[in-house]
DNA sequence: CGCGTTTGACCGGCGC
DNA sequence: GCGCCGGTCAAACGCG
């Protein structure tokens, strides 16, 4: 576990796409949920695109602002895997097909990406990102209890599996270096949260003074409700 | 003491 | 039918 310090938490969007960008220096705070375990790494905190707590990654009203120090944490692609997106992304396959279907008992829908989508049923949602960061945890508001940790045929780093600690709640991700660019983290979720995040996410609220734009946390910035 | 991580074993699906 | 491989379990361990 790396546990660096507070990152900078700026999300840079791919070039030429403007999708996915906050900016607060002071945005460890606001993302001081609480939620992240108290042995996993506060480094970088991430609303993910669950239910509960949906980034939306194209977020008109976000503009660029990027300082040229560059962000230690980008977001370069994001995904999903539910069925609706034909594409696949250039960079990473989401996992799910070949073997994933191991004790799907224990999920009852774990096989999506393995089966034809030839009839409606009910599919685990998933979504993949791609992010380039220096520590793997990416502190998505949500309290994670990691339970396996395995080295993958296809690449070199180990895939660490996480499961939501809430109670009931069987939201799952999985995170990994990208074997073609270690720079780069494959975080994967599958299923839907049955409870709200423990931090209650806002969603870009903007800064007036600064024009930084705060992502996630349990109460607005300071000075953004006057 | 409680909670989370680590880690090796085990399970079950899939491809050959 | 067999072996490979991904995913999960669970006991041991560590930390706050």
């Amino acid at each position: 576990m790396a546990a660096v310090g507070a990152a900078p938490l700026l999300y840079q969007p791919a070039a030429g796409d403007a999708s996915c960008f906050f900016s607060s220096p002071s945005m460890s705070s606001y993302f001081s949920h609480g939620g992240s375990s108290s042995t996993s790494s506060p480094a970088s905190s991430f609303s993910a695109a669950l239910d509960t707590a949906p980034v939306q990654p194209a977020a008109p009203l976000l503009q660029p602002a990027i300082p040229d120090s560059a962000p230690h944490f980008d977001i370069s692609e994001y995904f999903l895997d539910d069925g609706a997106f034909g594409a696949q992304p250039p960079v990473v396959a989401v996992p799910g097909g070949g073997a994933a279907g191991a004790r799907a008992a224990t999920n009852t829908q774990a096989r999506s990406a393995a089966e034809p989508a030839a009839m409606e049923r009910p599919r685990t949602e998933r979504i993949a990102f791609r992010t380039k960061t220096e520590t793997e945890i990416l502190d998505d508001g949500y309290k994670w209890r990691k339970y396996g940790k395995k080295s993958v045929k296809n690449s070199p780093n180990p895939r660490n599996y996480y499961r939501c600690s809430t109670e009931g709640c069987n939201v799952k991700k999985r995170v990994e270096r990208d074997k073609d660019d270690p720079a780069y983290v494959v975080t994967t979720y599958e299923g839907t949260h049955t409870h709200v995040s423990p931090s209650t996410v806002y969603y870009a609220t903007q800064d007036a003074a600064s024009g930084r734009f705060f992502v996630a946390g349990t109460h607005p910035p300071p000075g953004s409700l006057d």
